[in-house]
DNA sequence: GCTCATGTTCCCCT
DNA sequence: CAGGGGAACATGAG
């Protein structure tokens, strides 16, 4: 599930923690724990949660939580008297509540660090949601092969996961295996204008909106039909990945 | 039993 | 070095 919007998601419910102390965390599957220990941050308070990309960043006295989610990971806010789901994994118990991650499939994970946040992220682009689009125009412009794999790779734009790249190129008309160099600037404008437009769509959301109208709303069809124009819609593999596009909005 | 899954990383090619 | 393909990771859901 998680990509931009649904991590900005996890970052509202997040916010039900800041401020509170964090009175123990429970590592019910230390596999999860990736760095770090829990007993660094007991005893202090949660600060105001913040968002890169895909990745959450939760800072706790003098160092983040940071949370990474995979493709099955979430955030959860409950009483401390509560019932836990049998996929929650890290549990941070505060003071009138708790904070729970949970991963069903268990890529991802939670990192507690009081070092650079890059050592564990790795080098991330700007968010999507910071990209301007003369900014858009600079990171594409020096990249060669298919769009959707410069659209999906973190180094270069942070945020973007398999389903709104499907949704930006689907909105802007442009063939999921084009190639970058081969866009014309018009082209590139319109891609722009689709991801400022999936992004600012799908955040109050907190994830991409499966509804009319979007490509989203009907991939997962029996026989998925294009939103615009009625195409049945094909299903391959881009970038490693499945890919559902309109062979009559996206000719190469 | 089989296929597929919203993410990332590593290895091997070109 | 940049990019692409494929496999691996772990655990279901259909």
């Amino acid at each position: 599930m998680p990509e931009l919007p649904d991590v900005e998601g996890f970052r509202r419910l997040a916010r039900e923690a800041a401020g509170r102390r964090i009175e123990g965390v429970d590592v019910l599957d230390g596999t999860l724990l990736r760095g770090g220990r829990g007993s660094t941050i007991v005893g202090e308070r949660f600060g105001d949660p913040r968002r890169h990309g895909k990745w959450l960043i939760f800072p706790a006295g003098d160092a983040e939580v940071l949370m990474h989610f995979g493709m099955t990971g979430r955030l959860d806010w409950g009483r401390r008297d509560s019932g836990r789901h049998r996929h929650d994994r890290i549990v941070f118990v505060c003071r009138g509540g708790e904070l729970r991650y949970r991963n069903m499939r268990k890529f991802g994970g939670v990192w507690i660090s009081k070092r650079g946040r890059e050592r564990v992220t790795g080098p991330l682009g700007p968010d999507a949601a910071e990209v301007d689009c003369g900014r858009f125009h600079d990171l594409l412009g020096r990249r060669r092969g298919g769009i959707k794999a410069a659209l999906m790779d973190q180094k270069l734009i942070a945020g973007l996961g398999n389903l709104m790249v499907d949704e930006v190129a689907w909105r802007a008309r442009v063939n999921p295996r084009a190639q970058v160099a081969r866009l014309s600037r018009r082209r590139i404008d319109r891609l722009w204008e689709a991801m400022d437009e999936v992004v600012r769509d799908s955040v109050p959301t907190g994830r991409v909106p499966p509804a009319e109208g979007w490509l989203t709303g009907a991939r997962d069809a029996r026989e998925p039909t294009c939103p615009r124009c009625g195409m049945r819609l094909r299903r391959t593999t881009v970038a490693g990945r499945t890919t559902v596009w309109c062979p009559r909005c996206q000719r190469r």
